[in-house]
DNA sequence: GATTTGTTTATTATCGACAAAAAGAAGAGG
DNA sequence: CCTCTTCTTTTTGTCGATAATAAACAAATC
């Protein structure tokens, strides 16, 4: 049946609420929470009640006040607030790029489901939405077939993103003034510089800053099977990148500065310019990519 | 449970076996059957074990000869041979198709299975896989949202269509003369000759040829996200189908000679000139489209 | 000794059950 | 009259059970 994962998460926020706040204080009405924590009234009032069963709030009325500053031990743990469907990506995964499987060999989804802890059916479940992403095979016996994070898959997956981002770029720098994309892309301008000063503190940031330049890029094009496809390789990218952390600070350094060539470009609206940027910068990526696929599976 | 729908379908495969050898004939060892049918000995097994207890084959050992001619009604129904998950499929195709669901709308899974006659769980599974087409959204929620076959999904899907496309192109023309796409391009340039002097009779015919042509084509990406992406095309027109019989022999004509153009240009391994008819061809293709959105969903 | 058949084991497809969560309806308080 | 709470209905997420199918193994026949 249903976990009661919500339920959890939504008991830990409340409870990092309670702790901001001083002992005494009024929480908000049911609607206000719910809507602050993106989660049903129904969750709420769970939650409220079972905070008021274990004497963290007082109820009276319409009144919710904090009784008790909560313990760590009050906290349900991390791992029981994630629903079963996100957990199962994570692990699979997991399980995909860091090659615990071979290129060719079959799923099993039982022992799967026993290796994860859930049901042959969210493993089944999950697959089946998974094949989108090029990285499994179905057989007509019905049976999954791993075909593995490779060199091929890097090289198809790169080229397709060229593709497509060449296109962006190609609308971006149509984009009238007043669209909010150039102020987005001028924030990103100056993250990248602020980032490029601080490079030796704080270099793990540039992946989240580089989902977010291109993020916006991609966005640009409307096309629903592009912004996607983004997801794809955004999602590669996260899982990917624990691996390879040999010469990470000086990869961020020159995609930096390729970034931020590329920005200039798409300033100045030359639309030749900016693709050549663009694909110089894919060239690099992809070489990063090849690079890390290659040292991390040995012949 | 499974149903056996494999089962069934083998059986009357069987069936017509039967039907096509004169009674007394000699029927192929299991393996056999099995290869033939693409099914499990297993399944063969019991196919045949039905065929004896139906007194349709006789069995003595390694013997297997046909005893009596099959009648009709020793068929098993259409319908009954359809795995549900295909089954689901055609269902859910129409269903969205034809309108019967207006963008915006909140699927019910409930409702649904109820109307296919299936489980909730097999809609579900659906939903999932079928996300990827990009005609569906997810609400965090978790329900669904029908975004609908509109005129916005006909362009976006153009699009993409028509960047893979010409980037096949461009392979196509670099491949070498021993390769065996060469060959099946004559082959489908021949067989638009004979339709186009047999129109008037077969003009239904186009459909099939021009997946194979097109598929011929995006094959040559060696991409397996262009490959997949055509897969979508394909489908989308099999369904699609169904609608704007209205001037379809005309535009058959128009397709026909526009093929015969592209495929003369893909010979000439000019490759300027053979992304100019691809672009042509795609244009018109998306013009075909839209305009049979237009008249199929009234304002 | 290669094929074939008989038997056992592993794996998949589909369903229904049921708790969790969301959404909606009906009162209650200010 | 708006916002809040209580209560009810609808819908989703996850699991385990079970028949169907595939795959593997063993014995038999030509």
């Amino acid at each position: 049946m249903k976990t009661n994962a919500i339920f959890k998460r939504t008991y830990n926020a409340c409870l990092d609420l309670l702790a901001a706040r001083p002992i005494g204080a009024p929480l908000g009405s049911e609607p206000r929470l719910a809507a602050e924590l993106e989660v049903s009234r129904t969750t709420i009032r769970a939650t409220l009640a079972a905070l008021s069963a274990r004497d963290l709030i007082d109820v009276a009325g319409r009144e919710k006040t904090i009784r008790r500053r909560p313990a760590p031990s009050d906290y349900y743990p991390e791992i029981e607030t994630e629903p079963v469907s996100d957990l199962v990506e994570k692990r699979f995964m997991q399980w995909i790029l860091h090659g615990d499987c071979k290129p060719g060999q079959q799923i099993n989804s039982l022992e799967l489901a026993r290796q994860f802890g859930v049901s042959t059916s969210a493993i089944r479940e999950y697959l089946n939405g998974f094949r989108q992403f090029g990285l499994l095979e179905r057989r007509p016996s019905g049976s999954w077939i791993v075909k593995g994070f490779t060199k091929e898959f890097a090289l198809e997956l790169s080229e397709v993103r060229e593709l497509f981002e060449l296109r962006s770029v190609q609308r971006f720098v149509e984009l009238p003034d007043s669209d909010a994309a150039w102020r987005s892309l001028e924030a990103i301008k100056s993250d990248h510089l602020l980032l490029k000063a601080e490079i030796e503190k704080r270099h793990v940031d540039f992946s989240a800053l580089d989902e977010r330049f291109h993020r916006l890029i991609n966005n640009t094009s409307r096309n629903r099977f592009m912004v996607n496809f983004y997801a794809l390789i955004s999602m590669i990218f996260h899982y990917h990148y624990q691996w390879s952390k040999i010469g990470e600070k000086e990869r961020h350094v020159v995609a930096i500065d390729e970034h931020l060539n590329y920005i200039a470009a798409l300033k100045s609206r030359d639309r030749e310019l900016a693709m050549a940027r663009c694909r110089a910068h894919m060239n690099t990526a992809r070489a990063t990519l090849l690079r890390s696929i290659e040292t991390h599976t040995p012949a």
